[in-house]
RNA sequence: GGACAGGUGGCCGAGUGGUUAAAGGCAGCAGACUGUAAAUCUGCCCGCGCAAGCGUACGCUGGUUCGAAUCCAGCCCUGUCCA
């Protein structure tokens, strides 16, 4: 499962496996055989819980514009149908459940940035998005029994992690719940009828789902199909990816400001600028290993262009020019970038811990007066420590705000 | 159904009648050092209030007491063992 770079023969595998996406494959060398004749449709499944994806999610958005790359067919299926049971994987506790008008409003929130990093259309290797709750809400009780059940032994689904845990710690897993494994596998073989899907891609907390399916696949169709899972994405210091204290980082533009999206990116560790690099950007690798080898302070200009490029794909261009200008007046001229939050008070003006707080950089106005006493707060670079000062700029004119060295916000009328 | 053990701030975890907004650790924020990095050291870390101060808080509900996270009763939940 390593080590094959130089034997895969398809541009496809080649491309995943030299940029670091490959986990377990379930037989690499069929699929790369595959892969090197014809076109692959694949796809990837993704929950419609919350109006955005975030940053934990973009290493599989990531691989379907790799297979497009490589020449074949993503498919994104939205879990339109499945949201509405929710995955009992890795949680203790169900999930609730949303109302169908809510997954639907999600769903078409989602999919304005597939639209940015897949080209959708009727090509062979044009990207399709699907819900599948197309097919899962239609699907008749007795059908569904009578032509998947047979196939799936309760005895080896009680073994599954998902299932197991609950079980052992005896909390409850509903049976709604407990039938989770088997839509999703069902969702495969029904891929593979209209599509002609051969590949389901995910994390690797996706392998025994995604092993179902290709099983349920070869017992009722007949058909070979594969697996392919990525590595558990974690930051140098051993987070998961996309979460920072202020919250997720979410790819949807309304979700969270472009600016923040950028110096999510710009502030990654050193140690996993080359990798970020290769699983988040399109530069070549040559590019890469270029970047991922400069030392000390020059690895920031790695930091930058792996920000630009991310920010780039995910917001758009524009987007990314406007934020790494807004960094470099902010950072290295010490001035305000267009891009800082903004906040407008009347002309009474507003106290200082008030500002912090509407700006969302402090949580409450205690912590606002605390990080004054700390000598924390400057305004235009004077620090301010009275947390009885009123913010008043004149009219047109306008202040900076800043919180420690990297939080800063302009002040207007 | 029975017997024990336990439910404390974002998490882990001390605390068995007052001096406890609650030790310690983790996470987080800020300062120093740097490179908008890491590591290290220092400070902060419930809310409201300019402030004096006030309000909430130790599973839930009631009780004892001048005073309870700490004692009592009932209830809910979790873990371990028995049936």
């Amino acid at each position: 499962m390593k080590d094959t770079t130089d034997t895969y023969q398809s541009e496809l595998m080649q491309l995943l496996e030299s940029r670091g996406y490959i986990h377990q494959v379930t037989d690499a060398g069929a699929l790369d055989a595959l892969a090197a004749k014809e076109v692959v449709p694949g796809y990837i499944g993704f929950d419609a819980t919350a109006p955005s994806l975030h940053v934990g999610s973009l290493v599989q958005i990531m691989m379907l514009r790799r297979l497009q790359q490589a020449g074949h067919k993503p498919i994104v299926v939205m879990g339109g149908g499945t949201t509405k049971i929710g995955d009992p994987s890795g949680k203790d506790e169900s999930r609730r459940m949303l109302t169908g008008d809510a997954i639907a409003s999600n769903i078409a929130s989602i999919r304005t940035v597939f639209e940015r990093l897949l080209t959708f259309g009727d090509g062979p290797s044009g990207a399709v998005i699907v819900d599948n709750d197309a097919w899962l809400s239609e699907l008749g009780y007795v059908e569904l029994l009578r032509d998947v059940g047979p196939h799936f032994t309760v005895n080896r689904m009680l073994t599954f992690d998902s299932v197991r845990l609950r079980l052992d710690r005896e909390q409850p897993l509903t049976f709604l719940e407990f039938n989770y494994m088997i839509l999703q596998a069902y969702d495969f073989v029904e891929l593979a009828r209209r599509y002609d899907c051969r590949l389901q891609m995910g994390g690797s907390d996706q392998w025994g789902n995604i092993v179902n399916g290709i099983e349920l696949g070869r017992r009722t169709e007949g058909r070979e199909l594969f697996g392919l899972t990525t590595p558990l994405l974690t930051t140098a210091d051993g987070a998961k990816m996309g979460k920072t204290a202020a919250g997720a980082v979410w790819l949807n533009d309304d979700a969270l400001p472009a600016y923040d999206f950028w110096q999510y990116w710009r502030n990654c560790d050193d140690r996993d600028v080359g990798r970020f690099l290769r699983l988040f950007t399109d530069l070549p690798l040559g590019d890469i290993a270029e970047l991922e080898s400069l030392q000390g302070a020059e690895i920031n200009d790695a930091k930058v262009a792996l920000a630009n490029a991310v920010t780039a794909l995910v917001r758009g261009e524009d987007a990314a020019r406007a934020a790494e200008a807004t960094a470099a007046q902010t950072f290295d001229a010490g001035g305000a970038g267009a891009d800082l939050p903004t906040l407008a008070v009347g002309a009474e003006g507003m106290r200082i811990g008030a500002v912090l707080t509407e700006l969302g950089f402090t949580a409450s106005n205690g912590e606002a007066k605390r990080k004054l006493a700390e000598g924390a707060v400057k305004l235009d670079g004077d620090t301010i420590s009275d947390p009885g000062v009123i913010i008043a700029p004149a009219q047109g004119a306008a202040l900076k705000l800043s919180l420690g060295k990297k939080k800063h916000g302009i002040i207007t009328r």
